[in-house]
DNA sequence: CCCTGATTCGC
DNA sequence: GCGAATCAGG
């Protein structure tokens, strides 16, 4: 696809849609092939910007710090005091449909109430697997021994890298109801 | 959080 | 010149 250009044609339309007062993104959906980024962009080059907008809203912005970092998007560690949940594979609820979920009693069950530990309590080892509501009182890790390399214990690991459809046809072979 | 236009700046 | 990223508001 070849960079797009901006024929006469598209041109006339956008003025003709700016000066009717149709919004960057609305204009950028009709002509197509454009952001509304774009459109706001050629809006100011063509120098027909502020249809008739009040001046407030244009207030000087302090100029903008050096943006050059394209390559520095996600950050990919935390500090480890509190690298917590920021651990690989979200286990989580969109892993686990929520009828699913209501299948698995034994997942909250498997390690005893005393175990289970706050974020504050979490060690390297600890699992990392989270029970009950996050932000609430009762909210909890696993805590249970993790295995090597991985945030979870066994059990969680099983759970937390598996595919939902695996699982289904494990419980399934297992009994499950 | 959705949207708006405005601005900067790497390409 | 182009437009993504970002910013400042509503």
């Amino acid at each position: 696809m070849q960079q797009l250009q901006w024929t006469d044609e598209r041109v006339e339309l956008l003025k003709k849609l700016w000066n009717d007062g149709l919004s960057a993104s609305q204009i950028a959906g009709e002509l197509g092939q454009v952001t509304r980024n774009a459109v706001i962009g050629k809006v100011h080059r063509l120098g027909l910007s502020g249809r008739a907008k009040a001046p407030s809203t244009t207030a000087p912005r302090a100029r903008k710090a050096p943006r050059s970092a394209p390559s520095a998007p996600p950050r990919p560690s935390m500090p480890a005091s509190r690298s917590n949940l920021a651990f690989k594979p979200r286990p989580a609820p969109d892993l686990v449909p929520e009828t699913e979920v209501a299948r698995l009693p034994e997942v909250d069950n498997v390690v005893p109430m005393g175990e289970r530990c706050t974020i504050m309590e979490l060690k390297e080892y600890s699992c990392r697997w989270p029970i009950g509501e996050p932000g609430k009182d009762d909210f909890r890790y696993c805590g249970a021994r993790s295995g090597t390399g991985i945030p979870y214990c066994a059990y969680h690991a099983r759970i937390a890298y598996q595919p939902v459809a695996d699982r289904r046809r494990d419980r399934k072979q297992a009994g499950g109801r």
